[in-house]
DNA sequence: GGTTGCTTTCAGGCGACTCTCAGGATTCAC
DNA sequence: GTGAATCCTGAGAGTCGCCTGAAAGCAACC
């Protein structure tokens, strides 16, 4: 996981600093270019693991971009992001090899997520383990399924983003505003209250099946997803 | 945990010095400005570890700080500033990376413990422990947990700042006035006697646990957590 | 086009927490 | 020993945060 190298690729600004800000923390190395011949300059020189590559870019398209890496040996996986009105037409052909894409906006976690994904695939570097295992909880990330001792649980989209982002910081208290800004879609413009529900549901579907409510309520603070076995 | 640097920039200078005097005695070495363009210029010549950022300043608003603070290379971790009110629309999506905000008014422990809790999942310097031990009682900041010999307490959340700033500060005498400043918010307008009522609260969980009163009463002067340990 | 499931908002209700007050207990000075 | 200051603590009013059910928008899928 150490010494990952990304390549983001976006003109806008905004995009780039966000992605930037928030994949460094995640612990990758991570260099931004804002159009396709910076791109193909910083992944000539940079030697990059995985490419963030916004399909739409003022000079030129993702597929030029890909096109040029590839003719030049570069063979890095490539994740595409595009706005939602371009989806489908635009993006099929892309995404052969390990490559992949997603819609803006995203979510902060679902982008590690994908690009853990993208790296597990293509081995190419040591990654995160796909299965997620704490407590009574088990996820496995390539499969989207979730057990709780072992039965399934069928979860949404949302709420198995937010189980998923809970699970990864265990043990630790996390407000509603960093789970906001981590499990939704940066441009979200709602209120705390939602965290709240989804919560909710969280709870009605699994404490039915484990031993004990697993994630606990810190009045004033936030919550925080309990683990019994590292007790120190 | 010696020469942490802390930029704070807010307008108001009430809150500027309020913040530098009580951080600086605190340990940290502090530098305060009270608009957006300065901070940009402080931060770049200062090489802050963390920077204290009121949302909205006369010049800029939090965003844009960031933005550009962040399009310059300069990646220390920012806490943000925000009135009570202005909470969801402004704030969603400024806790990015190792990020957090914090709500005006705050009390100035508190404060202390969420720039020591960025700095240690930040780890760009070193800092305190998450877990703080003294004698008998044993505190995880990051779960906001409380062990009395091994056995949780459940504390509110004013019990557990009061709890935490007394063991922060063990065998010595800490006054009334000092309690009150250091873990309610600043603009508190109420009586002294409330500290009284909340060293009983701690001692009424805290005391059947313990083998002896943890909390001792300075007649006249004010209250001080024992640590038959740690006489230093 | 209608059905279905998901997301998001909202409001009622409930329990927990904060803060105040006052009577009783303790300590200290003299 | 007496009085005065200080502290302790139970009770209570009011507020705040959180939970949850209900329902309105959306989007995807037959």
């Amino acid at each position: 996981m150490e010494n990952v190298k990304v390549l983001i690729v976006d003109d806008e600004p905004n995009i780039r600093d966000l992605l930037s800000t928030s994949l460094r923390f995640a612990g990758f190395s991570v260099h931004a270019v804002g159009n396709g011949a910076d791109a193909v300059n910083a992944a000539e020189k940079g030697a990059p693991d995985i490419i963030l590559l916004d399909v739409m870019l003022p000079d030129m398209n993702g597929f030029s971009v890909t096109k040029k890496l590839r003719s030049m040996g570069i063979n890095a996986p490539v994740l595409f992001l595009t706005a939602r009105d371009e989806t489908a037409d635009k993006v099929t052909g892309l995404t052969v090899g390990g490559d992949d894409y997603m819609t803006k906006p995203f979510s902060l976690d679902e982008i590690v997520a994908r690009i853990n994904a993208i790296l597990r695939r293509t081995k190419q570097v040591e990654t995160e383990d796909s299965v997620l295992e704490v407590g009574e909880i088990k996820i496995n990330q390539d499969a989207h399924e979730v057990y709780a001792n072992g039965e399934p649980v069928d979860l949404s989209p949302t709420e198995y983003k937010l189980l998923r982002f809970l699970m990864s910081n265990p043990n630790r208290v996390l407000t509603k505003a960093q789970i906001l800004d981590h499990v939704w879609e940066y441009d979200f413009n709602g209120e705390m209250g939602i965290v709240e529900s989804y919560v909710s549901y969280l709870r009605k579907k699994l404490d039915p099946i484990t031993s004990e409510p697993l994630i606990q309520t810190k009045r004033g603070v936030g919550y925080m997803y309990k683990s019994t076995k590292s007790s120190n």
